[in-house]
DNA sequence: CTTGACCTTCCCCTGACTGGAACCCTTATC
DNA sequence: GATAAGGGTTCCAGTCAGGGGAAGGTCAAG
């Protein structure tokens, strides 16, 4: 399999999946032209980093999840540590922007949005810090 | 005021206001040492551009929020109208990330979290796009 | 034989900084 | 006057996870 067809049956793009292999997550063989050549087992991994990308994980832990994954003796404790430290993270992130959007949203209903100069918004941000 | 006296007075790193000063967000004046002389109104266009920046604003919109704040004959409209846009992009994220924690969560409940191999978390990475 | 689609490597770009090196200036102390 | 600490200055490289695009090799079809 080249390169193209791995891409459209795991949904990342080619320049994803070069990086990958940069980076040491896949391994795939190479053809006497120089393609690389791709197998099944390259596809599932890469389907694998693909589903833990879309969660979010980063790719440092995609390498741990990864190796987990190929350890038939891991502890399913140690996956579950990575899983909810993510977890966590995401919680916060969450927790961040909730904030932002809680602040933002009560300025934005307070501006009229007219063409009158007067503007909470700005109000807002050129507060000095003691007031 | 010197870099590090406007520093604590403003919150944000020494380095972080030499970079706004690189990319045009503030131009200090120099004193014969060739320090940076900061002066109050200096401070100010720091603290509005901190206070942006908390609330996840580009730097983008910063430029743009910090031209609307200084221009007296602006419309509230196009304040309005940046922190709306940044707004839904907050959402947005908010419901991806989301979208991650209800599913993270989940499969962290699935896990028993134990010495055996056995794991819900990894089962679901690893399964075929197709099922 | 040529065209077009695919593949290769290579390097630079992103955002918003952060870390660190190498060096200059100021102030206090001995 | 020497020196040391604690400012300040510039510049370069790195972060994260790729994306854009150039320059060139390969392959299948017409």
């Amino acid at each position: 399999m080249n390169i193209g067809d791995v891409s459209t049956r795991c949904g990342l793009p080619a320049k994803t999946i070069r990086y990958y292999e940069d980076i040491g997550l896949v391994t795939p063989a190479r053809g006497e032209n120089g393609y690389r050549s791709f197998r099944e087992q390259d596809l599932h991994k890469l389907s694998f980093l693909g589903r833990a990308r879309t969660l979010g994980f980063t790719i440092e832990d995609c390498r741990t999840l990864m190796a987990l994954y190929e350890d038939e003796t891991r502890a399913s404790a140690d996956v579950k540590k990575v899983a909810r430290d993510h977890l966590r993270k995401i919680e916060d992130k969450i927790a961040d922007l909730e904030a932002m959007r809680d602040t933002l949203t009560h300025l934005v209903d307070a501006c009229a949005g007219d063409n009158r100069p007067d503007c909470p918004i700005l109000k807002d941000l050129g507060q000095d810090l003691a007031g």
